[in-house]
This record gives structure tokens, sequence and C-alpha cells, in this order.
DNA sequence: AACGATTGCGCAATCGTTTGCGCAGAAAGG
DNA sequence: CCTTTCTGCGCAAACGATTGCGCAATCGTT
């Protein structure tokens, strides 16, 4: 910037008027410093300037494992609109563990980003309110998280469990199990709420032994469908919590010389890009990734650019059933 | 800091020194200054360090489009090496779009990132000169870039092309297609001249209306092949330059009455988690991203952390061959 | 007792920007 | 021709850390 001014024969001052259009300049003046700048390749430095504003123009985005589909996919929408929005955004995998999370909060701390977008990996991460003790905004997102200091943007899961369980009751099923996720998820309780609701609605008995937990990965969906079609009188659908999961699930069912739909249907939860390449194709519970992202991103803009409402926002979205092939009417 | 030093009746000079253990301190004086720290609950302002030392410790890592799940899980483990040797990795999706992608270099160069990896979008990104020119690392992983400025870590595209074609040939096949990648990426354009050498080494003759090109995502598999079946002579085997179109193109031959691999046999790339989930479960080259992720970031780091040797690196890895479920011998 | 070495710490400059304040010269008004 | 108002710009103080230099007190020697 020195080099600038001096090449400009002007001050570092008009310089950083000429940059920010933060005053008048002669346009004489100002064509020869912007010259200047294009000749040096000048390009003001970041750091320096968030050291005196304040403002690092970055967001974190914190989520529990990035190579799922499904955070991968949240992950891309809310870059690009952050992105748009002259942000960037640095993405921290907590590889679903609170310990790696809490570092995460305290280097971001430590980086001064201007806001983050959270997605639990669990636990009752106390570090957050640092963020809030230093006026720094956090959206929570997808997990709820059992502290109020935040906005936060949802999915109506109960409702979503109890559509999805309905599909298969309308079908004609009575024995539905229900693949669940770690139980100190938000997500995972609230859809089987709406899965027992939806049996209870239905006089259908809730046999404990049918609600089984995996941890949303592909591997555990295998493992725990093993298990329930061990049962002396296994499921004839089971409603699993999400999509990677559901399609372990139907990997193991064929390997296991059983049908899907045929013998078992499965419901899947996410409609990631896979659920409609699997064979069957799985039908599944869609969540609005992109409004899910838009939501939280501008609600973290706005309170970025001094929206200051105490009230905590709570917005909460609907899911939306998707019928593929992966469900059938129940044989005999 | 200033708080501090205060409250425990010292020089922020002293603080600091006790932070970064740079100097002795009296170990009471030591004690005190890091109870006041503990109360006041203070953390460095890394903005501030950053101007001061001239490091950010926060690398980049530019991909084309972070929802493939091959270049997610690269990313994935990237962020974690990174993360283990104290670096922050910041996330940075080229959406393919080279505009964007020279976009992001900008930004980075503005964000003083300490260095950075890249895997091409495509183009030859000239605003990377911009980084050796600041004396910034770069390191090119996965897509060649016709720009001789930065270590380089690749797999032997040509060989692993040439060993998944071999399988399909000896698997009695002669009518074989290939679903490319884009013409400007290197690793499409080597897998392509294994394909060929492997066809010509066995005196196959090579129709070049059996190489078609495809963008890498699952949608242009179906595409593609569906243009493939409609031929008069359709192709009995098709080597398909990643996973994600190669289950697009079983999803698609499904939908046409036919079956893998009876009457088609199908060799992917990548070997994704999914590729071992569909069914039949998909012969495909195993990239060992683990050991890419760890070559390319100890690269990276080792020039961080000073190593000025001129000549730049070139790191060649072996793919592997995982035959599956979606390949078999011709029929008849 | 005197002097050098050692220990323990503070002063102030610096990194590259932004910005309140103020100063010169030109234009406008009387 | 002398004020007054603009117009166009520069000085210097921040932002929050790191670090070379140097000063005072203590210790060890002779």
């Amino acid at each position: 910037m020195k080099d600038v001014a001096q090449a400009a024969g002007v001050s570092i001052t008009t310089v950083s008027h000429v940059i920010n259009t933060s005053r008048h300049v002669d346009s004489a003046t100002r064509a020869r410093v912007l010259e200047a700048i294009k000749l040096l390749g000048y390009l003001p430095n970041s750091i320096a300037r968030s050291l005196r504003s304040g403002k690092t123009k970055i967001i974190a985005l914190i989520v529990p494992d990035a190579s799922n589909p499904f955070f991968a996919d949240v992950a891309r929408q809310i870059e690009n609109i952050g992105y748009q929005q002259g942000y960037s955004v640095i993405l921290c995998n907590s590889d679903n563990d609170p310990a790696k999370q809490n570092n995460y909060i305290n280097t971001l701390l430590a980086q001064q980003v201007d806001g983050v977008i959270f997605i639990s990996a669990g636990g009752a991460p106390e570090d957050l309110i640092h963020f809030s003790e230093r006026g720094i905004p956090v959206v929570v997102a997808d997990r709820d998280v059992p502290l109020d200091l935040a906005d936060v943007v949802l999915l109506d899961n109960e409702q979503a469990g109890y559509d999805a369980t309905q599909h298969l009751i309308e079908l004609g099923h009575t024995r539905i199990a229900c693949i669940t996720g770690p139980h100190h998820l938000s997500p995972s309780m609230q859809r089987v709420e709406g899965f027992r609701r939806a049996l209870r609605e239905h006089q259908i008995p809730c046999d404990p032994e049918m609600i089984l937990p995996g941890d949303f990965r592909f591997r555990s969906g295998e493992a725990v469908i093993t298990r329930l079609l061990a049962y002396q009188s296994p499921p004839t659908a089971v409603f699993v919590l999400n999509d990677m999961m559901a399609i372990g699930a139907m990997t193991a069912i064929r390997k296991h010389g059983l049908n899907v739909p045929a013998d078992i249907s499965i419901v899947g939860f996410d409609d990631i890009e896979f659920a409609s390449a699997v064979t069957p194709a799985l039908t599944t519970v869609a969540q609005p990734i992109g409004e899910m992202a838009r939501h939280t991103t501008q609600l973290l803009i706005s309170r970025l650019q001094g929206d200051q409402e105490d009230a905590k926002k709570r917005i909460v979205l609907s899911a939306r059933l998707i019928i593929r092939d992966s469900t059938a009417a129940r044989k005999g």
C-alpha cells in the first residue's frame, strides 16, 4: 500500500479512500491510484483490515461429518450463499466428537470469525456461550442444542417421523421397526416420537425391541437390520432415520436373500442423491436442504448486519415424503 | 491482553512471553499471569498475531465439487491432518467454475493463507502464479495443471485406466465403451489413454463412437449410457471414469430392462463408499485417498516449514482394481 | 567492597490498514 | 480584496499482538 501511494504520488490515506470509496477523491488522482494498484498487483491485506475493523467477513460452519452427503450438501449450499454475500465460509468437521468440537469452537474464537453456523455433534457444547459473551452471533441448525442462546433452524422431525410411519401403516404393515440415530441427537429422538405417535393413533402396539439405535452411518444400517432379521417374528417394514443407514440396510437385506420391498419395506430419511439411484429406489423423507441453508445463512447474516432483536428466532421447516420403490403393501 | 497484564500487575510484554514461553519468566509471575488469563477468559487474537508474524496458520483447499463423495472424503482427510498439525483448513468450492475458482484464489491471496492445496476445476488457472510471486506454497493434487509452479500429487491414471480395461478384456469383452469426464481434465484424459493402450495391446479396434464424455456427475452417467444403449451394436462392457456416473449408468441400464453384469459389465472409478452398497456391488478402481491426502498435506506443510528446495516434487500414486459384482464374463 | 554476570522484566517500534481531525488552496459571496 | 465555504488531501492514532534493546536488581567472585 505504501508502494502504491508512492507510485501514485499520494498518501496512503488517499489510497485507502480510493479502494473503499470512503470519501471523495479527485478523478485524476483516483485514476493514478488505480493504475498504480494494477501495476503493482496490489491486494489489500485482509488481516490488517480485520484487525482494524474488528470484522473478518468469515463465518464458520461446524458440521459433525462432512463426508455424509447430507451435510456435504448443506455445507455446499451455505458456502454458496455466503460467498454471494461476500463471506468466506470455513468448514469445520467435528467428526462427531464433542471434544474436537470444543477445540474448534476455541480456535474459531481466537480466529475472530464474525459468526457461526452450528450443527451439533451432540453434547451440550457449553463453549458456545463464549460466542454470545463476545457478541458473536450463532445459528444452530438441524440439531437442537439444550442452550438458549442462538437462533435455530430445524426440521419438524416429529411430523416427518409420523408421516413416514403412517405411509407404512397405510400399506398394511403392523410389524414396523425403526432404526434410529444416537439417542442424544434431537432429530433422532423427535423422529422416533413421530413414529410412536403414528403407531399409537392406529392402535398398533409398540414393541420396544423394534426400536434399535444406529449411528447414522452406512455400516450401522447393515449391522442393525441384521439383528432385526434375526428376530423370531421380524418386521415387515422398517423406518430408518437416515438414507445412509437405509441403503446399508437394503444391502444387508439382499445378502440375507430377502427382497425389498416384497419381503420388507424400507423408508429412509434425507433424500440424498443416491436415494433415487439405488435399486429399488428408496422411499424417503426429503429434507428441504436448500431452504434450510437459505434460512440459516440469512438469519446469521442479518444478525451480522446488526439485527439486535433480543428474542431468539426459531424456524421450523417441513419435510416431504417421497414415495419410490422400496415400500409396498404388506404381503398376504 | 492489556487487562490481563493489569490484573497480573505486569506488562503486556510479560504476558506475551508467558503465553508463548518465548523467554524466561519467574514462576510466581507466570502463575499470576496464567491465573489472570483463566479469570478473564482471555484468548489471544490470532488476527493480530498473524499481522505481526505474517503467518496465519491457515491453509486453503480448493476443490471442484465438495458434494462429490470423492472430494468430500479427500477434504475430510486433509482437514484432519491439517488440524493435527495445528493448521485450520478453509474449504473452497469452485463448483467446477473457473471464474469462481479465480475469485477464490484472489480472496485467499488477500486473506494471507499460508499455503494452498489445489484441485483444479480445469482451465489454466493463471492466477495461481500470484501465490508463487508472494512465496505462498501451492500443492496441486489429483488434477494436473499446465503450469509448472507447484508440487504435484497425482494418481497414475494411465495405468489405472489400463488395468480396468484389461480386466474387461480378460472377461472376454471386445465391445467396450468408455464414459469419460470433461476433456480438459488430466485424469480423464489419462485414463482414456490407458483404456486405448489396453485395447491396442490386445488388438481390439477402438471405435471412437464408444468413447463419450460425461461431466462426472450422477445424471450424466444416466444420460450417456442411454446413448450407448441406443447403438445398433451396443457395448457389452463399459469403463466409466468415476463411480457417480457408473452408478447413474447402472440405474439407467436397469430402467432399460437390462441387467448388470449379465447383459453389460460396468467398471467404475474412485471406490466411494456407495460403490460397495449398490446392487450389484460395483467393480471399480480404488484411489488411495488416504495416501493422497497424507502426501499432499505433508508436502505442503514441509514447504511451510521452510523446505526451500527448488525442484518441484512430483508424487505419483498407484490405483488398485477392486473386483466386485458388476463385471462378468461376456455372454455366449 | 567492588565489579561483572545473570536474572527478570518493561519500553516502544512494528505489522498494514482505517479514520477523525485539520490544513491548504480554490471557488463563491459581499 | 477580504471573508466564507468547498474541495481535495495528509498526519497520526488506533487495532492487538511480538520482539530487539536496555535497565534494575540480585548473585557470585575475588
